[in-house]
DNA sequence: TATTGTTATACTCTATAACTATA
DNA sequence: TATAGTTATAGAGTATAACAATA
């Protein structure tokens, strides 16, 4: 191991804790709802924020920030969806170069029904072991490392800033 | 939404989070270990998992259950690890039939090349928004998720399992 | 007979780059 | 000129099933 660390064997040992149980429950749940509706994690995911959502809609970009995608991917991902049937893609009406995804009703039935296996798994793989206590303090920090993260410059933007620094060749640091 | 859920919003809020943060982390380390080291996470995953263990050893199928890996996936990723000269694979010695994968100087060193990059882009995604209390909090209550975790049937287990209930015809439940 | 690990294969997913169209 | 999204393509990763060898 290596020795000049500002990371602390606590830390390290959260941040390897944090990703073997993130790994292992994507697993679980991933394995449940392809079994019960035919759906990959990520594939609920796009649902899930989508019915989550203000009229049970958003933008594609939005959406690709949220769920770590490259917009190709997400493109890829909401064609599989439209194409069962589970969302819908029209243009914004405010500008024109957007997309609209929304939730079908047949879309929202699947969630529906997939949701109480899912539930269970959840709460058998993860919660089984912890207090109301633990959860009310696990939500608190996990969503303040997500409030942090998302300050921080989103995927697609990362994308175009890269692109951008490449082009302007006078921009040496 | 679905109605009758025995996952109150607390929780699910918890668990949405704890996806959202570990995909947005995996993301972000990703993109560290492959610019700085040509390392998928999960070759890291593996040399991170050998050097914490006795002798920098271990078995595929002990490795393969820590990282949710089938075996075959696990045999792909160690053989790209000892065609890189990082880590080497030998016959057990007690049971011929297992194999034993250690950790070589080169893959130490790489290790030891990658960690400080890794490390700061851990403190700086993941650790900024946090309080020493928060930190030590967070290791507490996922060490105990990933202990409950691992009581439950492994990856190996639950595909032996399920072939052996399909040969079991009398094992109607 | 059960378990370890490998191989062959097929498939899913993802990202990159080039492209179109709108702001 | 910059952004939204799609497409084509190519590569990485994964799992399944069949297999060989050992317990």
């Amino acid at each position: 191991m290596p020795d000049a660390t500002p990371l602390d064997p606590e830390q390290l040992a959260a941040y390897f804790a944090l990703m073997e149980v993130g790994n292992l429950l994507q697993h679980a749940v991933d394995q449940q709802l392809r079994d019960e509706g035919g759906l990959s994690f990520i594939q609920f995911q796009i649902l899930a924020v989508l019915s989550e959502a203000a009229g049970g809609r958003g933008r594609m970009t939005d959406v690709a920030d949220r769920l770590v995608h490259s917009r190709s991917g997400l493109t890829y991902q909401v064609s599989l969806l439209a194409e069962a049937g589970l969302v819908a893609k029209e243009a914004s009406a405010e500008d024109e170069r957007g997309v609209v995804v929304t939730l079908t009703a047949q879309g929202r039935d699947l969630l529906d029904r997939v949701m109480p296996g899912h539930i269970e798994v959840v709460q058998r793989v993860l919660f089984t072991p912890l207090s109301d206590r633990d959860v009310a303090e696990l939500g608190d920090v996990l969503g303040r490392i997500r409030a942090h993260m998302r300050t921080l410059p989103p995927r697609s933007a990362a994308l175009r800033r890269r692109r951008g620094e490449a082009s302007r060749a006078s921009d040496k640091r």
